[in-house]
DNA sequence: TTTTAGATCGTCT
DNA sequence: GACGATCTAAAAT
């Protein structure tokens, strides 16, 4: 069932705990679909969070953040990869998703990833579970760039939208941690707890069994 | 197994 | 001009 536009009416950390147990699914210009389970989110909230895009006010990148809930937030980073996010209610504020468990067009997401890397020989063997493990591998399985996702509205468009499970209620387990690769943003805000995922998933980016730590359950 | 180095360019100062 | 909300390949342990 696809979500609608008041499906995304909420705060940026309702949101990325909402968000996990969905389903992302981007359809090509083929007409065949690529899916994906979320598994793994972070909040960049708006005004105060000082590793947030938007912390310095709106620029024309971080735009889709400040637009209607529900926006595609699409940027490059490192020059050679890209992050996909989803507006919330807040002005400049972001959910950041980190990891789908692939579900459908698995072969699909391979030639993806195949196609960017150099060394076509080690990638032979890449498995399942490091086709959508991490931001940018995402982006890469399921063909979403700058140029054909960004600002894009989830629930107006045939290129890319969220759907959940009907009839079934999944009980789902949440870790909160804090979140990945933003420590030059200063202790405070780099340890705030705003990275969610769902406990025990393989398919989270990178895991750290020490600090986890279940905050909520159940959630449907 | 863990750590380090390098790739690469749009964005903002 | 400096720097990434990252990933891979190579090097070190």
């Amino acid at each position: 069932m696809r979500l609608k536009s008041n499906d995304f009416d909420m705060n940026c950390i309702e949101m990325a705990k909402f968000l996990l147990g969905k389903v992302l699914v981007r359809q090509l210009e083929d007409n065949t679909f690529l899916r994906g389970k979320i598994v793994e989110t972070e909040s960049y909230l708006g005004g105060i969070d000082k590793a947030s895009h938007s912390f310095n006010g709106r620029t024309p990148r971080n735009a889709p953040m400040f637009m209607k809930e529900g926006t595609a937030y699409v940027y490059m980073t490192y020059g050679m990869y890209h992050c996909f996010n989803i507006s919330s209610r807040e002005p400049g504020a972001a959910v950041l998703i980190r990891a789908l468990e692939p579900l459908e067009g698995l072969d699909i997401m391979h030639k993806h990833r195949l196609n960017k890397v150099k060394n076509k020989q080690a990638f032979k063997s890449l498995k399942d579970i490091d086709l959508c493990n991490g931001p940018s591998k995402l982006c890469i399985s399921m063909d979403i760039h700058k140029d054909n996702c960004n600002k894009l509205n989830l629930c107006d468009n045939d290129l890319l939208w969220l759907e959940s499970f009907p009839n079934f209620n999944e009980t789902l387990n949440i870790v909160t941690a804090k979140r990945i690769g933003i420590d030059s943003a200063g202790e405070e805000w780099a340890n705030k707890p705003l990275r969610f995922y769902i406990f025990g998933n393989p398919h989270v980016s990178k895991r750290n069994r020490t600090a986890e730590k279940l905050i909520e359950l159940p959630t449907t």
